[in-house]
DNA sequence: CCTAATACAATGCAAACGCATTGCATCCTT
DNA sequence: AAGGATGCAATGCGTTTGCATTGTATTAGG
């Protein structure tokens, strides 16, 4: 009965304009009117879509996860079938491999966390890696070793958990400007190596 | 000529208040009057010592980071003349060892970090480890290697970097509640471990 | 065509904000 | 004792905030 628009579409443009101010004045200089003013629509359009503040901005960073796992996933479906080293260098380094917009997303998630703390409704979305995701990689941490002949020593979990660790470290590290992405993508790489340990029959003095 | 007070004394408190109230409702949280009524005095004492909002804010992160970083310091000097291997763990278990003020310090740093990237002026209190303790890890490794008798196999700077970047995130998850100290400190061993590699004699598979 | 529901737009409002100003009490200096 | 600098308390101001309310245009169903 009413008029017909593409309720997605406006949420979107929305959650981008939040995106937008956010990042280049905090999440302080996030309000109502200019959200609606960088959105280029009237303030009644965000109170239409949005009840409050708050869900204004937990929707803005629920699409800001969703958008850079998407991205995460898709690198890594991009592999295909391939080795377990391949594929595990590139989950890896799909986590520091960001262009612009996941720079952005990331910073905004990190301007999030802030508030974040205070607010426990919002925390589980930026949660670390799950049960799923550790197990995961600690069986291809381990067949990527044995396809490597390098020595089995257990604590592949452990392992896992910390390279993703030092990935999402790196990958902050990158977003906030404190490291190159050429600086991160060595250190990552070194990582790797010295995780995998040494090829077969390879020196290691 | 004036009245004598201790403003060291005054500021702390000021600062203190804004540490619990960026922790416990965000940075949003903090306002001028709320700092006020925190530290039980007036408003005007507030604007007595800090001209604008802006100035308290920065101090409060200056000296949330002194304060950490003293901390670990002293942890750290406390070990005194040691083995390279328990000087390096002491130091890397420093980062963790998060006491109850340690936590809320390291929650407030975290409040700031989102506002901090939109004021280049706020950054660099937050930059991570310069290059002099940098090249100090990478010697305490690689002295700590040649005493276990582990082949040396170069790239000790990007070890030592990827140790305090392993040592930094899991100070964090710890101060935001992702995970257990327990679960960290295990974690980190694990790392320490396979960062220096097998003692001479030890078998490895 | 009529009606009701929807999608806004516009405006209003009380509260809260940072900061400026003012006034007074205190204490050292002379 | 006088005087001036300082430490603060109190109050006021103009702006901005989130949100509520109200009004209006649009369109599907009857």
């Amino acid at each position: 009965m009413p008029k017909v628009v593409d309720h997605e579409q406006r949420r979107a443009r929305l959650v981008e304009a939040v995106w937008a101010l956010a990042i280049q004045s905090g999440l302080e200089g996030v309000t109502l009117r200019r959200v609606a003013a960088e959105a280029g629509v009237s303030m009644g359009q965000v109170q239409h879509y949005y009840p409050s503040m708050r869900e204004l901005v937990r929707d803005a960073l629920d699409r800001a996860v969703r958008a850079l796992n998407a991205k995460i996933e898709a690198s890594i479906g991009a592999v295909g079938a391939a080795s377990p080293e391949v594929v595990l260098r590139e989950c890896l380094h799909a986590v520091i491999a960001l262009d612009d917009e996941s720079v952005r997303l990331t910073r905004f998630a990190l301007a999030v966390l802030g508030r974040t703390m205070s607010d426990p409704a919002m925390t589980p979305v930026l949660a670390p890696g799950d049960d799923e995701l550790l197990a995961f990689t600690a069986g291809l941490i381990t067949a990527a070793r044995s396809e490597r002949g390098s020595p089995l020593r257990g604590g592949e979990r452990m392992d896992a958990d910390i390279s993703w660790s030092v990935a999402t470290s790196l990958g902050v590290d990158i977003a906030i400007g404190h490291r190159s992405a050429e600086a991160a993508r060595s250190l990552l790489d070194h990582h790797i190596e010295r995780l995998l340990g040494p090829r077969r029959g390879e020196e290691t003095g």
